[in-house]
DNA sequence: TCTAAATTTCAGAAATTACTGAAATCACAG
DNA sequence: CTGTGATTTCAGTAATTTCTGAAATTTAGA
């Protein structure tokens, strides 16, 4: 398993990056090269396009797995554990935000939630501030949950007019400024 | 500078979280500390309050300024600094997404963009999905940028509306469906 | 069941990151 | 200037994370 320069400078890039994604460089690195790998591989390429550690590979696609960044294949007479990421890049961004949204977000909306509940009545600034932070979570996270339930093409549309959509929001009515063009000019 | 028990959970809580939030635990404990003080705070009071080093509040403290996520604050007579956090959760939102975007995906469009320059023309699977991942990135970039223009009032109305607008967009005209109400049932 | 390949586990080593205390630097009132 | 308080720097240490090699476990065909 040799790489190309192409490989090569992507895998690299992603090792670098690795820690700033909350992941390590070789969970980075593996990735990266399942990511442009048009066939499967197994533990023993990955081992050898990377130069490093058989363990350390299992390790690292032990964590990619328990990100859902990867799936598993097998091939007929060959019982080695062949390795690909999902070929739809928006599954891919899909399974990325909602894993991250689970170890970044999910756990501090609960304890903020949490310490609303027990509701010490003392510190009413700190209170406040708490309500604030966990009312902006919602809002995003809720607005997420909605965005992911639109089909890609929607989805698409919807990224690439952008602002465009704003336009349509009545700002006082809370309702949408359907079936009455804007005045141009 | 004795915390009261809601303060020490939340500043607990953001100290664990940091780790996975790409920062270290008294940089999150530092940001905990201030996002819950009306008042605001110098370096001193901080040590105290978090029982760090006071180098090591220091150090965190210009992390913070350099994440952008801090104020200098000054008092007549006193020539100490002292920080807060920005009042309006909106703006720290913002500056949070600006940040990450800076340093977790940035970095990754301009090494994709060079990747694609170089253009080594060998692997054509490898190619195309880094061309796939790039204008992932671009979309999905282009339209934070295009929704960080938006007055808060807008955004915020356009989040909790969230998919019900979504279906306001012709799927295969790719313009807005205006001027002509959707038959319903 | 036995065997050998495939994979995982794990203790220790290596590397990295975080933190401290002491010294240096800075800033400003007198 | 000078002296004092405020802040930063930094070398060394502590803590944590990553990685390796060897041993243990799993798996499936013979």
């Amino acid at each position: 398993m040799k790489l190309t320069n192409l490989q090569q400078d992507f895998v690299l890039h992603f090792g670098e990056m690795g820690s700033r994604w909350g992941i390590n460089r070789t969970v980075g690195q593996i990735y990266a090269l399942l990511f442009l790998s048009s066939e499967p591989l197994n533990a023993e390429q990955i081992t050898e396009g990377l130069g490093v550690s058989r363990s350390n590979t299992s390790m690292g696609l032990k964590e990619l797995q328990a990100w859902n960044l990867v799936r598993l294949r097998h091939f007929p007479g060959d019982r080695r554990d062949y390795f690909t990421t999902p070929e739809d890049m928006w599954e891919i961004t899909r399974i990325l935000i909602a894993e991250r949204k689970k170890r970044e977000i999910d756990p501090t909306l609960t304890k903020l939630r949490e310490l609303e509940m027990q509701a010490p009545a003392g510190d009413d600034y700190a209170e406040a501030r708490i309500a604030e932070l966990r009312e902006m979570i919602e809002l995003m996270t809720g607005f997420y949950d909605d965005m992911e339930k639109l089909e890609t093409e929607r989805l698409v549309k919807m990224m690439t007019l952008g602002s465009k959509i704003a336009g349509l929001i009545d700002k006082t009515s809370g309702a949408l400024t359907l079936g009455r063009r804007k005045e141009v000019k």
